[in-house]
DNA sequence: AGTGCGTTCATACGGTCGTTTGATATTGAC
DNA sequence: GTCAATATCAAACGACCGTATGAACGCACT
């Protein structure tokens, strides 16, 4: 029954490397020492394992968000009590930390924006509920402190922050290399920094820089 | 001679639409009328046309960011007295209006989002002079405003900001649907407003809100 | 021991891919 | 008009893909 756990790992560790098309079925029972047809006997042919796949990445990072949320409510005894700074870390800080939910974090963005790009945009039907859950939450959450803010606005800066976020870890280090100043330096990046950017980006465009919601 | 344009003109369509991966040669060449074999006569095969595809969409915007930075540049009279606003600008308006040098802004960024992500995030060695200098230019400017600042923290803001722009347009229009407030409905992006955001956040990150550069 | 079921296996099938080939058509210079 | 260079064409090649098949295996249960 761990063929079915080595697949995963193979295909984990393969599709984000190299991209979902650029891998065969071969190439991930190889890599896991399985047979061939093992994929299509777990998984349904290769769709099922890559909706799978994604789903074992997306969902801690949903449901890590939600978690987040809740305890923040508690925390702070009502939604409407939660400091927008505080609605944004829930939101992003499992996109920047995803190890945090058990989720390697290295390849983890690069496969959810290959699948996002590569399926022309559509969230994995696997992961749709849990996803449109965590979203619709903290949209809910956002209006509440911004009742006058259109959604579509909120949504905006959301998808602003996180496209931030997924993007640099993708290109970060080659857009090192570009700099001439730094050529050939290894330059690591300090993930805490880059949520606290990313959290003050995103609270940007709700409407000047009140670093807090309606409490603090 | 128009047998090579028909070409173009089609796996420019066709590939950002789809990606390159999922656009068979065939594919292209019924699109474009012409026989299967030119491609491989004109470009040499498919990595050909996609580095010259990739190519025809990104020298007209690296082109163009070093014009916007030239023109600031004269206007100000000399690049120690551009403000940094402007120095942003002429960096991030090219990505969020490519047509105004000439690149239909639909498919575009989606096109280059997919390359950069599938090819491992190497830029295509046919674009990589231009992509190279441009940068370089910007990264030099902004050393001028900010000689203190860490030569990784510029690269950064500026590859932060390009995140969210491709993100968003690849990722705007289902993230609206997730929000169920919105659903159904179709947004429209209000680019201008977009590229002001994503100058304010680019420019968040170099040290507080401080709306000019050195000499304001 | 024998039965049934879940799993793994080697192998083969049909299809699509990018590329090549060699013939044919077109062009432009003399 | 001739000839060589350039360009287009239909057709085929070999490689790889995802999937299906049917036999072999492991193992709990009777």
């Amino acid at each position: 029954m761990d063929t079915r756990e080595h697949i995963l790992e193979a295909a984990w560790e393969l599709y984000g490397a190299r991209g979902f098309e650029d891998v065969s079925v071969r190439d991930i029972t190889q890599a896991a020492g399985v047979n061939l047809a093992s994929v299509s006997y777990h998984f349904g042919g290769k769709e099922g394992l890559i909706q799978e796949t994604v789903k074992r990445c997306m969902n801690p990072i949903n449901s890590y968000r939600l978690q987040l949320l809740e305890q923040a409510v508690t925390r702070h005894g009502g939604v409407e009590n939660v400091p927008l700074s505080a609605l944004m870390e829930a939101l992003m800080r499992p996109l920047v930390m995803p190890e945090e939910c058990g989720v390697q974090s290295g390849l983890m963005l690069r496969l959810v924006a290959r699948y996002l790009i590569e399926s022309d945009y559509a969230i994995p039907s696997a992961s749709r509920e849990l996803y449109t859950e965590a979203f619709q939450a903290f949209v809910s959450a956002l209006i509440i402190h911004y009742p006058d803010l259109e959604p579509e606005r909120i949504v905006k800066h959301i998808v602003f922050a996180s496209g931030a976020v997924v993007y640099y870890h993708g290109l970060g280090k080659i857009a090192m290399q570009l700099s001439s100043a730094s050529a050939g330096d290894v330059v690591e990046i300090d993930r805490e920094q880059m949520l606290k950017d990313v959290i003050e980006f995103a609270m940007h465009g709700f409407g000047g820089n009140n670093n807090a919601g309606s409490t603090s």
